[in-house]
RNA sequence: GCGGAAGUGGUGGAAUUGGUAGACACGCUGGAUUUAGGUUCCAGUGCUUCACGGCGUGAGAGUUCAAGUCUCUCCUUCCGCACCA
């Protein structure tokens, strides 16, 4: 061992003999138990930004930890390969999306190589390759023989800039995720994966994951949006036509006075071709549509249709309005409105002279004023004939069941979620496997014509898809008949929505999963960014679901504990090349070496807070190891230690002792049932502390020190495994410390022969007393009683009570 | 508006079950080593007070022998969703 600690010749020894002995290579084993490890795959960039070191420090960690407690370890990575970044990037640079990316993949590799990562690169996966994307493409075409895909002419949200459409959840306030960009409305004909089959499923199962944080479950339950109403229709005067619209409260249906339908709606676009003020109401709303983000706070605008309908329980006619705060593409996108109790429709009627009608009143009896606002609250019904008196369950009951027995209505449950449309008119993507006859007929394309691959050679005019461009490209047959092939590709979410599983089973060139999904999966720990709390992880929960009704996982749910890191700011906020205060990691493993960067990131804050760049900090850390480094080294210079005769120890060795273990004890709860790798760290630092300041002058203080730095040389091996694997065959050992077992605590080190007692005099601490730890309560009250600094504040008081809580505390009352 | 998280020294943070607030580290101050800088080591470091003490976890109330932690009211910040009938 060098006196100087020298990171890069350390850490490039470590990383080979870890290459050589295949140490992370994760094979298949039904008698072990298993851990898979995963940490969100990254976008091929160019390089890795701390964000990326962030989140896979904690994967590493981890899985590291995992492999130590003697787990079968799995811990892939691979490559999010598929994207817009590509493209733009081809088009700035004149060169292929697809050389673009392998270039980028090959530095990262490296780079991921270089932070000492634990993968086993047997299973990389990329998903821009014919080999994983073919398995993409027959389980689509799977799923639309069983009627899960569609195809349908809708409006898109459509980007400008990009030229693409964009999944609901791809539009940000209004703005394309990406870029920006205000997003604009556009009919065009869409693939579709029925996601709202599973919405009930989706929705429920998040009950089962108890390791995931709730946030990300209130997000996903909120972008579910399940609520219960009733269902009912209004007929139209003077016409056989029907109004259906969905209500959440039923119970203030006799107050309905209009009914208001979304300006798209099929009856306001009848309507319009006689009505000019209409029609221009249309066209209006079109226009609006695009600025989702100040829908909230639009003012209610409306024309009236000219359609009457009829009440269907009271019979009453209503005037039938075009709204904009209606949406079409929820529920049936008409509503019926009620005035006294719904406040836009409140607003609505105040600005149309439309009646209003108070049908609930407080069910405490206090006055409910329809002046200034609707009345919202659930209360008691009045002025509802037969349904008078009730509260808000019981009318919800009676009168669904009254518009059943007509057959004018039902109970049922609406969902916000919508269908996925996975269709992108963009080059870099997987194509969708779908082709037409000359009819138009939709056909898919069969096994042993896949994968449909996507030409790697092209030239980007940054105007059109490549394959678009090529008429020849789509030109196909199909049972000797002339045929089309799709041009659109696939959302690149389908590509992540399934990785995780195809890890398991990544070289199979037979089948898309194999016998191995089921033994890895599910997966035990995953690690990424919040930014996927919704797109993400409800797509990939989604997938699950479907391999499962496939036959091909048995599980239900694809990610058992879930993690999300926070980001790395600096100076206050998220690091970006935009903000221009980035720091490169490339520059800080030069500086300090791997285990620096890594040991700064798990020490300076809890895995899932907001974590503060800060070069000093850096140094702190480095100075740690430094400081450890010198430990060992000192140490071992007067050569190997003997056995510890734990027998006869002295006071001073029984100290250092009792803090090894009380660490071991420590670190092992905080790696991993609380995973602060913080305090672990902070837990291993006070142990080095004492360590340094434990005077060596006997073999047994040698043999005690030797315990103690084999100790933190094992707690800390996860977090940096270069260093310490260095320390310890220095401290003599033949075995490698990643093979290790993780420590054990001896729990008879951890017992005290006394044991400080603190004393407080109404409730302020005024003095601290030495007692035995089996001392009976009555004897450590007394002495507590007898201490002079506490008798200076009893003095003269009567003692009320005395407070004991053994082995901690003692609390006089005294007045 | 709805949902979620958070507010503790100069800074990052710790306090896990209601029981010593500020672990660990950064920074700073003083000292040693050094020609100097850097490195390394030692000591100090919540505020206040000469001291004994007093005060102190966003604000205010409450429960309790005891509150950073529990309850209520309010303020602030961050994140997500948002005309979803």
């Amino acid at each position: 061992m060098e006196e100087q600690y020298n990171p890069h010749k350390i850490e490039s020894e470590a990383q080979q003999f870890w290459e050589k002995n295949e140490c992370f290579k994760a094979v298949h084993d039904a008698s072990k138990e298993k851990f898979y490890c995963l940490s969100m795959f990254p976008y091929p960039s160019g390089r890795l930004h701390m964000g990326h070191v962030r989140n896979y420090t904690i994967g590493d960690v981890v899985s590291r930890y995992q492999k130590m407690l003697g787990k079968n370890v799995l811990q892939p990575m691979g490559w999010d390969a598929f994207g817009l970044p590509a493209e733009n990037a081809a088009i700035k640079h004149g060169v292929a999306p697809a050389k673009w990316t392998y270039e980028n993949v090959e530095y990262m590799k490296g780079q991921l190589k270089r932070l000492g990562f634990g993968y086993d690169w047997d299973r990389e996966v990329a998903t821009c390759r014919p080999e994983y994307y073919k398995w993409e493409q027959w389980f689509f075409t799977e799923l639309y023989k069983k009627g899960l895909v569609y195809k349908k002419t809708s409006a898109v949200n459509w980007c400008p800039n990009d030229q693409t459409v964009l999944a609901n959840e791809q539009v940000i306030e209004g703005c394309c995720w990406r870029c920006d960009t205000v997003v604009e409305k556009k009919e065009i004909p869409q693939w579709f994966v029925k996601i709202t089959d599973y919405a009930e499923e989706l929705l429920n199962d998040l009950d089962q994951l108890d390791g995931w944080p709730d946030q990300v479950k209130a997000m996903q339950r909120n972008w579910i949006g399940r609520s219960e109403g009733v269902e009912m229709t209004f007929g139209v005067k003077d016409s056989d036509q029907t109004i259906e619209i969905y209500t959440t409260r039923p119970d203030t249906v006799m107050g309905v006075t209009y009914v208001a339908v979304a300006a798209q709606h099929p009856l306001a676009l009848e309507a319009a071709k006689n009505n000019d003020e209409l029609a221009a109401f249309i066209e209006e709303c079109k226009q609006q549509t695009t600025a989702e983000a100040d829908m909230a706070t639009m003012e209610k605008k409306g024309v009236a249709t000219g359609i009457t309908a009829i009440h269907p329980i009271t019979g009453d006619e209503v005037p039938v309005w075009a709204a904009n705060f209606v949406l079409m593409d929820y529920g049936s996108g008409a509503v019926m409105s009620v005035p006294g109790h719904d406040q836009r429709d409140y607003e609505f009627a105040k600005a149309y002279g439309l009646d209003i009608k108070q049908v609930i009143t407080a069910a405490d009896g206090s006055d409910v004023s329809l002046d200034e606002d609707a009345y919202t609250e659930k209360g008691i019904l009045i002025n509802s004939g037969e349904f008078d008196g009730l509260n808000f369950q019981d009318a919800f009951n009676n009168i669904a069941a009254f518009l059943e027995a007509q057959g004018k209505g039902k109970k049922t449950v609406n969902y916000r979620l919508r269908d996925w449309g996975v269709s992108r008119q963009r080059y870099w993507g997987s194509p969708i496997p779908m082709m037409y006859d000359e009819q138009g007929n939709e056909i898919p394309v069969p096994l042993d014509q896949l994968p449909v691959k996507l030409p790697e050679d092209v030239e980007m005019d940054g105007v059109q898809s490549p394959i678009k461009a090529d008429p020849e490209w789509a030109k196909t047959e199909f049972n000797g008949q002339p045929a089309f092939r799709e041009t659109d590709t696939f959302d690149t979410f389908m590509e992540s929505s399934w990785y995780y599983a195809r890890y398991c089973s990544a070289t199979n060139s037979e089948q898309m999963l194999d016998e191995e999904a089921n033994y890895w999966l599910p997966v035990d720990q995953y690690i990424g960014g919040i930014e996927h709390a919704i797109l993400h992880l409800l797509y990939s929960r989604f997938f699950h679901k479907l391999l499962r009704d496939a036959g091909m996982v048995d599980s239900d749910e694809p990610f058992k504990r879930l993690l999300c890191q926070g980001m790395v700011n600096k100076d206050g906020s998220k690091m970006s090349k935009s903000k221009g205060n980035t720091v490169d990691p490339q520059e800080m493993i030069e500086q300090y070496g791997a285990d620096t960067v890594r040991l700064f990131m798990m020490f300076t804050a809890p895995p899932e807070q907001t974590l503060e760049w800060n070069d000093a900090g850096v140094e702190g850390a480095h100075r740690f190891i430094k400081r450890l480094w010198k430990a060992v080294h000192s140490h071992i210079q007067s050569g190997s230690a003997p056995t510890l005769d734990t027998s006869s120890l002295t006071k001073e060795q029984q100290d250092l002792r009792r803090k090894t273990h009380e660490t071991i004890q420590k670190v092992t709860d905080d790696m991993g049932r609380r995973q602060t790798f913080n305090t672990a760290i902070a837990a291993v630092m006070e142990l080095t502390n004492s360590i340094t300041r434990f005077d060596v002058i006997t073999d047994q203080d040698r043999a005690s020190v030797q315990e103690a730095l084999e100790a933190c040389v094992l707690l800390l091996s996860p977090i940096i495994p270069h260093v310490t694997h260095e320390m310890w065959s220095a401290l003599g050992h033949e075995s490698t410390v990643m093979e290790e077992a993780w420590p054990e605590f001896d729990e008879s080190a951890l017992v005290k022969s006394v044991i400080e007692v603190v004393v407080q005099v109404n409730g302020k601490v005024r003095a601290k007393i030495e007692v035995s730890p089996d001392a009976a309560k009555e004897d450590v009250e007394a002495l507590a009683l007898a201490d002079e600094h506490v008798q200076k504040f009893t003095d003269g008081k009567t003692v009320r009570k005395v407070i004991v809580v053994p082995g901690k505390l003692v609390n006089i009352v005294a007045n």
